[in-house]
DNA sequence: AAAGATTGAATAGTCAATCTTA
DNA sequence: TAAGATTGACTATTCAATCTTT
C-alpha cells in the first residue's frame, strides 16, 4: 500500500509544509528566546508576557480571565503565576469594586522597572533571532496572514 | 518616562508583530488540532508525530536521539513517550547492531495501522483550521520565510 | 444556575546525574 | 573520556472539582 515514499504525499502540500515550518520555527526560536531573556534579565518569559500585559492594559490593571486570554494560558495558570510574582512584588492582586467574583491583578513599579530592564532584552532577541533573517516584505506578509488565521479562529491578533 | 501608548513602540515593528502572530497562531491552532485529532482517534498529537517520523524514516527506525530532533523534544521526553507506545503496541525498542549504545524505536504493524488511521484527520485539520484561510502564495511565502530561520538555527527544515 | 477564580490531581516536559558501551 | 540512553527530581501546564458571588 503505502512506502517509504508516502512522505511526499504531504511534505509537498504546501499547507502542511507552512504548518511544519511554524511548528519547528517555534520551538526553535522560543527555546534560544527564553534562555536569552532569562539568563539576562533573571526574569522568565511568561512573567515578562504578564508585565507587557498589564503595563499595556487600561489603568495598568486585568481581570484574571483577560490577562489570560492576553497571554494565551489557562486561567489555572495565570492564577498560580500571578501567586509567585506577586511574592515577587512585581505584581498586586485587588478585588474589583464593579463585581466581587472577579480579580484584578495590576503591575507594580517593581515590575515596570523589572518590565523596562528586560524589554531591550527581549525584543533585541527577536530581532536577532529571528526577524533579522527576514525582509519587511516577507514579515509583513507572515503577520498579516496568520492575523487572517487567528481572526478565523475568533481571536483578536492585538488583543485590546 | 513611558506610558500606555508605548504599545506603539513594538507593536508596530513588523519582527515583532510576525512574532507575535506567529505566537498566538501556534498555540491557537495546536489547541484545536489536538484536540480534534486526540478526540476523534484516541491518539494524542505527540503518539502521531513519533508514529509519522519513523514511518517515514530509512527501514522505519530510528535511534533515540535521531527521533527526538525530529519531533522536535528532548531525548528524555522521547525516551518516556516510546516507553509509553512501546506498551501500547505502536512501537518496538531494539538494540543498534552497529553501536550497542544506541537504541533503535521502529513502528509496528499495528503502529501503522494507528497512523493510517490517524493520518486523514490531522491533514484535514491542517486545512480546516490553518491552510484553508490562506493562499498558496501566502503558504509558500510562510514555509520559505520560516525554513530560513530555521536554516539559521542550524536546523534542517525537512529532516532526512 | 452561571460566572470568576482558585486548589488538587494528573500530564507534559526539562535538566542534572547515572549507567553502559566506544 | 565521549556518546547514547535512561532515571530521578523538578518545573510547567492543564483538567476537573470546589468555593464565592451574581
Amino acid at each position: 500500500m503505502e512506502n517509504g515514499e508516502n512522505r511526499s504525499d504531504w511534505r509537498d502540500d504546501p499547507g502542511v509544509a507552512a504548518w511544519a515550518a511554524l511548528l519547528r520555527t517555534h520551538v526553535t526560536v522560543l527555546r534560544t528566546l527564553a534562555r536569552e531573556v532569562e539568563g539576562q534579565t533573571g526574569l522568565p518569559l511568561s512573567w515578562y508576557d504578564v508585565l507587557l500585559e498589564l503595563n499595556a492594559a487600561e489603568g495598568r490593571e486585568l481581570r484574571m480571565q483577560h490577562l489570560a486570554e492576553r497571554v494565551v494560558l489557562s486561567r489555572t495558570r495565570v492564577s498560580r503565576l500571578v501567586d509567585e510574582m506577586v511574592a515577587a512584588g512585581l505584581v498586586v492582586r485587588r478585588a474589583d469594586i464593579a463585581d466581587a467574583r472577579a480579580v484584578l491583578a495590576g503591575i507594580t513599579q517593581a515590575g515596570r522597572a523589572a518590565l523596562r530592564h528586560a524589554a531591550p532584552v527581549y525584543l533585541q532577541g527577536i530581532q536577532e533571532h529571528f526577524a533579522r533573517h527576514l525582509s519587511v516584505h516577507q514579515l509583513t506578509t507572515i503577520r498579516q496572514s496568520l492575523d487572517t488565521v487567528l481572526a478565523a479562529h475568533g481571536v483578536s491578533p492585538h488583543p485590546s
